[in-house]
DNA sequence: CACTTGACCTGTCCGC
DNA sequence: TGCGGACAGGTCAAGT
């Protein structure tokens, strides 16, 4: 759920709040979590674990696709994927508790109504810092974790080195969009956008929103997109995504940025994820919901017909 | 080999 | 009210 834009704007946050702070403890409540900590590994004597973060001081933060990567002074980072339910919360000193506490951030705000007492039930783990100040890595389904790493090994990061182009950078141009749906010209447009390796840091609301945007039908053949598409889509994607950051991310379920806040792309500019059944923006005509590549598709039956 | 499905988890919502 | 089941959807392993 969190996809580019919502990482993108938690690593905003963060880096206007714990750059220059010092870890000083780390509390592990889900093994899980942490990358090294429960699976036997085979080398494991040089897994990087919690512990070789104590002491540490934050240098500065750093995205690639859905990765958040912090960086330390020094030679180590580490690095966390948030998947479908993570969340990054900073608090800092006294303002663990009530929502009166955290005025000062998020007073006035009006999505702050929804940020509660931490650490809760879902929180993983909880960085402290030297200060007192707190980082909770929450994460209801315990599918994203945090792996410590060096950073000269970042780039052959099995994760990292499959990824495709940023798509807010130059790198990301109609022709690598084109290379890849070659690549993956007989799966439908839908599965070859979620595919890490195509572009880095869509998921499945910024697909179908650039699809819808493009006039695509989602279950279309990549194979099959002309020229023009390509180069539409394409734009479309940047578009979308720097719309969505703008608006702080897309809060479906409990995406919150980095100070607990929600995002307000959905209800301001969401076209179709979301709105299934509702009148298309475009035509009127009632957006429909499928599946395509197994996730819930939504999409305009008259706009996208082809 | 290309492509699809299931597993990993937990919480919410819906129908009975 | 309680309970089973479907659903949410990022990524990788396993299956067809």
């Amino acid at each position: 759920m969190p996809e580019l834009p919502e990482v993108e704007t938690i690593r905003r946050g963060l880096q206007d709040t714990i750059v220059g702070r010092t870890i000083a403890q780390i509390e592990v409540r889900s093994a899980k979590s942490f990358t090294g900590m429960s699976e036997a590994r085979p080398g494991s004597a040089q897994t990087l674990l919690p512990a070789d973060l104590e002491g540490q001081t934050i240098e500065a933060m750093d995205r690639r696709g859905k990765l958040l990567i912090f960086n330390l002074v020094g030679p180590l980072c580490f690095t966390a994927h948030l998947r479908m339910t993570g969340q990054m919360i900073f608090r800092e000193v006294g303002a663990e508790g009530a929502d009166g506490a955290f005025d000062g951030f998020a007073g006035g705000h009006p999505n702050a109504s929804m940020i509660g007492a931490m650490p809760d039930r879902s929180t993983r783990v909880i960085f402290t810092f030297a200060d007192g100040s707190h980082l909770y890595f929450n994460d209801q389904r315990k599918f994203g974790f945090i792996t410590v790493l060096r950073k000269a090994d970042l780039p052959a990061d099995d994760f990292i080195r499959r990824l495709g182009p940023e798509p807010l950078s130059e790198d990301f141009t109609w022709q690598t969009l084109r290379d890849a749906f070659v690549r993956h010209g007989g799966e439908s447009v839908k599965a070859a956008l979620l595919d890490q390796s195509t572009v880095a840091g869509l998921g499945n609301i910024y697909v179908d929103e650039s699809l819808f945007r493009t006039r695509i039908r989602p279950d279309r053949l990549a194979g099959d997109v002309s020229t023009v598409k390509l180069k539409q889509l394409t734009q479309n994607i940047k578009d979308c995504l720097t719309i969505a950051i703008e608006a702080g991310g897309s809060t479906a379920r409990n995406y919150v940025n980095a100070l607990g806040i929600k995002g307000d792309y959905l209800d301001a500019y969401a076209h179709v994820y979301g709105r299934a059944g509702q009148p298309c923006h475009a035509c009127g005509t009632l957006l429909k919901k499928t599946k395509v590549a197994g996730r819930g598709t939504v999409y305009c039956p008259h706009c996208q017909r082809r």
